[in-house]
DNA sequence: GCCAACGTTGGC
DNA sequence: GCCAACGTTGGC
């Protein structure tokens, strides 16, 4: 964190959604990790490229989605703390995520860390937030929504949060 | 495994 | 700048 970002002024805390499949990459996966922290790098779209670099911050809050199983589901609760920088992984030519379009000079893809806060009490399936008063216009329960970094708003979290721990509710 | 939806590429 | 072709995502 560097002083020029330390001192600006403070921000309502943001909500965010990511996406990794269990088989590659589970919630886990996160809590195993040291520091419970993992950098999400390897992301390769341009539009959660702008989130990861411009909007997330340190503090905010991210849900934690299993997609690609046999229930696809939000499972867990984490935070960004550390915002956007470079992603390593595009510098390197051995890497499945390289891209000789990004360079150190001019970065292409970004990256944040993120670390895994806790796993919620109870899985919320797909289905049943599609199924949820006042998640109708989440991203995730869009057609056709694809994208891996995903802005939530602060009511949805709140409803995320009420089905999935229940006795905080 | 199927396939709809989406994002990217590249010819023109 | 258009748009067809292609590769990928991801639910079902």
């Amino acid at each position: 964190m560097t002083l020029a970002k330390r001192s600006q002024p403070a921000r309502e805390r943001r909500y965010w959604l990511i996406k990794s499949e269990p088989s590659s990459f589970s919630f886990d996966h996160l809590l195993g990790a040291p520091k419970r922290t993992t950098s999400w790098e390897g992301v390769r779209n341009y539009q959660a490229r702008n989130l990861l670099r411009d909007e997330m911050q340190r503090g905010d809050g991210v849900l934690f989605y299993h997609s690609s199983t046999d229930v696809p589901a939000i499972v867990g609760e984490a935070e960004v703390v550390r915002e956007g920088y470079p992603d390593p992984t595009a510098f390197d030519a051995s890497d499945s995520h390289y891209d000789a379009r990004s360079t150190r000079e001019s970065p292409a893809w970004f990256t944040v860390d993120v670390r895994a806060v806790s796993r919620f009490e109870q899985e919320i399936p797909l289905a049943r937030l599609r199924q949820t008063p006042g998640l109708e216009r989440m991203v995730l329960v869009q057609k056709g929504s694809r994208l891996s970094v995903q802005p939530v708003t602060a009511e949805e979290w709140r409803i995320v949060h009420a089905l999935a721990v229940p006795s905080q509710a």
